[in-house]
DNA sequence: TTGTAGGCGTTATCAG
DNA sequence: CTGATAACGCCTACAA
């Protein structure tokens, strides 16, 4: 029996004799053979693998971002590669060659948001290519984004609603494209509601905890602190509830928060924290679908964007007082299992 | 110039004349030509891909372990596949039979915990396999595990020496092996404390939110209900906080408690939880050490067997009364940057 | 209904 | 100092 059948009775690609199919069945049995996807994806010049390069993988928003393309992945018969580039641009462009260099067939990448020409050269090399959370600038490609701008000034004019007048922010990285559209939604929601912005209250992190820490200590240390603080990202928001537990300040008696960015276990403890929530399974969904989309038929059409849209979730953090506790539970528990 | 001298030029394999080497690099450069690892793993035989394996990528528990293996992973020059079996043993199947198949060149398997003799013929097959959180029962491979049961008992005896009588337990799933060993834990230290084992203060979950909810209600609705309450694991013991604030109990003032497993930001809110901590980094980058051990220098000698010990974290759910505050912020800052 | 042979992009051996 | 060639395991067009 020659290596013609084989791939054939492997593949169901041409009929095969249902005496000899038993036989190669049996043997491959006892031999235990498992087909070798390295030569496949040398020979079909497709590796059915997808990269995935996202900055923090032990960030709740990434690790959900994950699960939502390995879902569309996996039903779709891909598997992926994950890499982690700790917000390190160097770092995201190594991976980028990697995967370029084990022929992943495609790739999503929540980038740092520096840019560099390789990524030019991987649209030019006709290298399907999502980007999440943030576009590169002028870079053509499709991308998954948020409304940042949105989700802050909904956050902000919440806050305003509940009578405060002094409103402080701590960002994320400059940097990153995220922070300043989110900023930006702080600046409308005040002018919109004819309150001067105080560039005192002003501060920008570096989208991580420390950061969220330090600025907020910064803030609530003024001679005329801010009375509500908006924090535009999860890990800066953590540093903040730090910083106000640091200088004893309750939430939200002292000083009500808004974060950005929502953590599903916030649920169960205090203060229940009010954050604009993105919907971050269906940004992993829709990238990888875009991707396989991609993949499956060509970069010949114009690049796609998909736009999400946030969602502000109200809880005490804010000061809104308490919500009927048990009706989302259940919703959470629907979720889980 | 032959692929042979182009091949030597990448690999700095042979000596090149200088200028060969020159004309070779510039067409590299000017063609974007990129190696083609695909082809390199075919004729090497080996993919320098590790496969990791974990039942649910959106716990803290196993965030935490994708990345100590990424580290040592990458630090080696091993890129992962990671894989999400959903706690679902056929899925976990799948994906040891995926990774063999893309010739990955070990795994690491955070098990569900069910046997398969497939497991086996990884093992006769020579394939460098690492079992972490769980061994698998009568499986010679490499495995990092915890001293599940010390440090149950010492949940438990904690809360005894706090006055506690009645404490109520809601494990995780019977099936996972590491909810016997903390159950067994559980029991040593009523024992050893002169307590008679309650048997309707038992109950076993699975390993989920749900189950945690459903039993720690359970629990709490009993005419004689525990003053505390051991959870073991990190979901469960989300279901049981869920639980208790949909009962209007609060933490610790009526019903302690104590979980397993830590969560970092646990730090921020209240009530902050005393938790049985895994070194969850350190499991990682064990394995991690373990399978490229392995893979580098061979499966000949017997299989290794690492053994972590748990750290109990004393914080104010147990009803210790508060600890000074910024004594362990520090400590975190200093790690998250 | 099955077999033969060529080639995917590397590396390694052996000859120049 | 460099090149020709075989081989890794698979798929597929063509032949039988």
């Amino acid at each position: 029996v020659s290596s013609a059948t084989v791939s054939h009775v492997l593949n169901g690609t041409r009929y095969v004799a249902k005496e000899t199919d038993a036989r190669v069945r049996q043997a491959m049995d006892e031999l235990r053979y498992e087909v070798n996807s390295v030569a496949q994806s040398l020979k079909l010049n497709r590796s059915r693998m997808l990269g995935l390069i996202v900055s923090d993988i032990a960030n709740p928003f990434f690790t959900a971002l994950v699960r939502g393309v390995d879902d569309v992945a996996r039903s779709r018969g891909y598997t992926l590669i994950l890499c982690n580039s700790e917000l390190d641009p160097e770092q995201e462009l190594r991976y980028l060659r990697l995967l370029r260099q084990k022929r992943a067939d495609g790739m999503v990448l929540a980038s740092t948001g520096v840019y560099h020409r390789y990524y030019d050269q991987l649209i030019e090399g006709g290298c399907p290519l999502v980007c999440v959370d943030q576009a590169i600038a002028g870079l053509a490609c499709d991308a998954v984004l948020l409304d940042n701008e949105a989700g802050a000034y909904d956050a902000v004019t919440h806050l305003i609603r509940l009578g405060h007048r002094r409103i402080g922010i701590v960002g994320g990285a400059p940097v990153v494209a995220t922070s300043g559209e989110r900023l930006a939604g702080y600046r409308r929601a005040l002018r919109e509601h004819n309150l001067a912005e105080d560039l005192e209250l002003v501060r920008e992190g570096n989208s991580r905890m420390n950061g969220g820490y330090d600025r907020t200590l910064e803030l609530v240390d003024l001679p005329r602190p801010p009375s509500a603080i908006f924090t535009t990202n999860n890990l800066t928001t953590l540093g903040a509830m730090a910083a106000l537990r640091r200088r004893g300040l309750r939430v939200p008696d002292d000083v009500a928060v808004v974060g950005f960015d929502d953590f599903e276990w916030t649920e169960f403890f205090q203060p229940r924290l009010t954050t604009v929530a993105q919907p971050t399974d269906e940004f992993g969904r829709s990238a990888g679908e875009l991707l396989i989309a991609r993949i499956e038929h060509g970069m010949a059409d114009k690049p796609k964007r998909v736009v999400l849209s946030p969602r502000l979730i109200v809880r005490e953090s804010c000061g809104a007082g308490s919500l009927a506790d048990s009706s989302d539970l259940e919703r959470i528990f629907a979720q889980s299992e």
